[in-house]
DNA sequence: TAGTGGTCTAGACCACGGG
DNA sequence: CCGTGGTCTAGACCACTAA
């Protein structure tokens, strides 16, 4: 039952490193394995966790440092898909043939589709509303009668792998009145595919971002 | 000098990677360790890599597989920052205080900043114009001298991080000649501000994309 | 010279899943 | 049951750097 021991390490280092102001140094792996009774190649492997997610950076053979904060990885790209922030309000759903999504999800035209279509918002602010395609096929009749576990988009990106394209474009009409914008309003459309682990297509997603409400920030 | 052997290991499995189909299964870690005559931590070390960058997949205690091809993680939005291909040609650059980018490089508004435009494409392609801003004091004067070395910002990332904003917006008019573009088409502006691993703001860009021949694409 | 991170070894035990 | 990946240990040697 018990997380790892270089997961509990984690955990304490990072709450060690909030306490310390940026660029100060940390206590070198061997003096850590000492402290947390563990190997040095179990604290390594703790550390290198949170140089990869930008907490701390080595430096040489000098020794392993506290990151500024603004160095920390982030990705508000993928937006409602994997944040656990924004509520959504289903607006529609139906189930049809969609000749047009049909290639994405490498399926046939004439396989039928599961369309929802949701606004994702914090309160007022209206973040950006959605447009979700599940192959009918892949989805159990459970799943049919319960969409709220289907809309937890989480689950299946953590299972395999995301690709998304950014496509510039001018608010259509009928989103405008949704997102209280222009129409007309520049905006950029990110269309998700979403993968299992294997490659097959799962889910496609067209999210149709505000840009006032929802900027797309990523640091690597 | 020698390369590490969990690189030489990583290097050989990646060709034998690119002989399999997808989903097919690869050596066990064991027989691994065996057949490359290291430890297991060691080829652990080569196929975690190979996981984290899509080229492989773990399936519980069934076994490691190849991966499909399109699950291979990339990324375009770092853009002419990162792909080695583009050519650049710069349209002209000059040294002065501009108080609207002196915030984001975190210095006072009347310091000196070297600004440099340039276009790249792939030959004929203009894939997007790109406005670099460097702090003027961090710049050696032997480097002002030899803007070519500067423009490769791809060393610059490596040391640090970077964070990137997308922006969507109307092509501006001085670009669009640029581009040979409508000026008024729908793009996404990517701000670009790389930070050193300390965290203190390197370089800041403004990319202007060419929506038509530089489509932005990541896959996590 | 002493301390750092980077790499590597040759074992070990565990939980889990498929015969 | 046995084989898989997941974790962990207690050492080791190296290149590099700062004192």
């Amino acid at each position: 039952m018990g997380a790892p021991r270089y997961l509990e390490i984690k955990n304490r280092l990072l709450e060690e490193i909030e306490k310390q102001p940026p660029n100060s140094p940390i206590l070198s792996e061997r003096e850590l394995a000492i402290q947390y009774g563990a190997s040095r190649m179990t604290v390594r492997r703790a550390v290198d966790e949170l140089v990869v997610e930008g907490f701390l950076y080595r430096n040489g053979n000098k020794g392993t440092f506290v990151a500024a904060r603004n160095t920390i990885k982030k990705n508000t790209a993928t937006g409602s898909i994997l944040a656990e922030e924004p509520e959504s309000t289903m607006i529609y759903f139906n189930i049809k043939k969609i000749p047009e999504i049909a290639p994405f999800l490498d399926i046939l035209e004439d396989e039928a589709i599961l369309r929802i279509v949701r606004v994702n918002h914090i309160g007022e602010r209206l973040l950006s509303v959605e447009e979700i395609y599940y192959v009918r096929s892949l989805i159990s009749d459970d799943d049919i009668n319960d969409l709220k576990h289907l809309l937890d988009l989480n689950g299946f990106v953590k299972q395999g792998t995301i690709t998304q394209r950014f496509v510039p474009m001018l608010l259509p009409a009928h989103y405008a009145t949704q997102l209280e914008l222009a129409p007309g309003t520049p905006i950029i459309m990110v269309e998700s595919l979403i993968r299992s682990r294997s490659g097959v297509p799962v889910i496609y997603v067209k999210t149709y971002n505000n840009p006032y409400e929802n900027a797309i920030e990523i640091t690597y």
